[in-house]
DNA sequence: TGACATTCCTAATATTGTTAGGTAATATCC
DNA sequence: GGATATTACCTAACAATATTAGGAATGTCA
């Protein structure tokens, strides 16, 4: 019996492909067995059986998540800073329908991986809208406004919850603008 | 042996039930015939099946969410109009928890029934937005923009993506607040 | 009372997840 | 280079759930 020389990384990938591909219901390990050629019970060297899988997907989901996200703003300010994160975030989910998923399911495979990378993303995002004028205890508030817009459509776009033939780009454009001069509306116009 | 004369409507109360507590990945129909003193393959007698199960949550979590948001905004107009739709279907969420999971899962049991009841919601939300004013190509951004907002915030709540001791209802009357806001500073102040 | 439909059942099968333990290939140590 | 330990993968077996087939008990109505 030759070995196959698989590795974690192997797994995981081979969970992703069937997650993008047919969705994350469709991540058995039967599937990801048949697809690297092997029986199910040998998964468990590399994973911990299906909930172990599903913790592993969350977290590389939201690794990948946060770098997306820190890179789109890299040498960005003002406006245009939240606009490329909330398009790299969309595109994020977009790109990586399984995986944004995963990333999704971070309560009920609550771990403090998954915690710490949560709360860097959130950090993440306070940093862009640091730059609004804000009362400090709406920073909150801001923080998860911006959130839920992004989750928002990029969710809805996913479930084919768009059904009118109008750019969902344009829209989420629109919906960041709208969010960011309700803020200058607010708070004054010498912002961003 | 006697008869438990179920009807779908307890089949569905049934699993409507484990799903609120359990959460939808728990609603087996193992579960329900549990609870229901009947043995699974019974089931059958009143529902098509797990897939079947499933449309029927979805169909009738649409329906409750549409019937909630038309409530919601009887008697009412501009800002207060939007407000209360947009609380009623976060508290809908919140009190639903199992059945709104299953009325996101629209696009994968798509029927008529469903897609119908999407546009009624959809058409609900562009009624209470239509007092504002608006490009009319913008429409459609505006609704997709208020139903992300909503979706958004319903589903971070529901997944405890906020963990900051901060009211969700304040952050979201502040997000709502700063959709209004951004639409009267482009279009003009006498709005609502 | 007897034909018939309905409701619920048992029995059997398929799929998936999981554990236990075995075998063969590979790496390690003298 | 050979003994030994580890590793990678396997088969066997079992549990849980979904589903189908078909039977028995119950209720309805002429």
């Amino acid at each position: 019996m030759a070995k196959a020389g698989l590795t974690e990384e192997a797994v995981r990938q081979a969970a992703i492909a069937i997650a993008d591909k047919k969705g994350l219901n469709q991540v058995t390990l039967k599937a990801i067995a048949d697809r690297l050629r092997i029986k199910t019970p040998s998964l468990y060297t590399y994973v911990d059986g299906l909930p172990g899988l599903n913790n592993l997907l969350a977290v590389y989901g939201l690794q990948y998540l946060r770098n997306e996200l820190a890179e789109a703003a890299v040498g960005l300010s003002g406006k245009d800073a939240v606009h490329a994160m909330g398009s790299a975030y969309i595109r994020f989910a977009r790109e990586n329908p399984g995986l944004y998923e995963a990333a999704q399911w971070v309560n009920k495979w609550q771990d403090e991986r998954t915690e710490k990378l949560s709360n860097e993303i959130i950090d993440l995002v306070g940093k862009v809208l640091a730059a609004f004028p804000q009362a400090e205890k709406d920073q909150t508030h801001l923080i998860r406004m911006f959130r839920s817009i992004c989750h928002g459509f990029a969710s809805l776009d996913r479930n084919h919850g768009f059904g009118m033939p109008v750019s969902v780009e344009e829209s989420f454009f629109f919906a960041i603008e709208m969010m960011l001069a309700g803020i200058q509306s607010k708070y004054g116009e010498n912002a961003g």
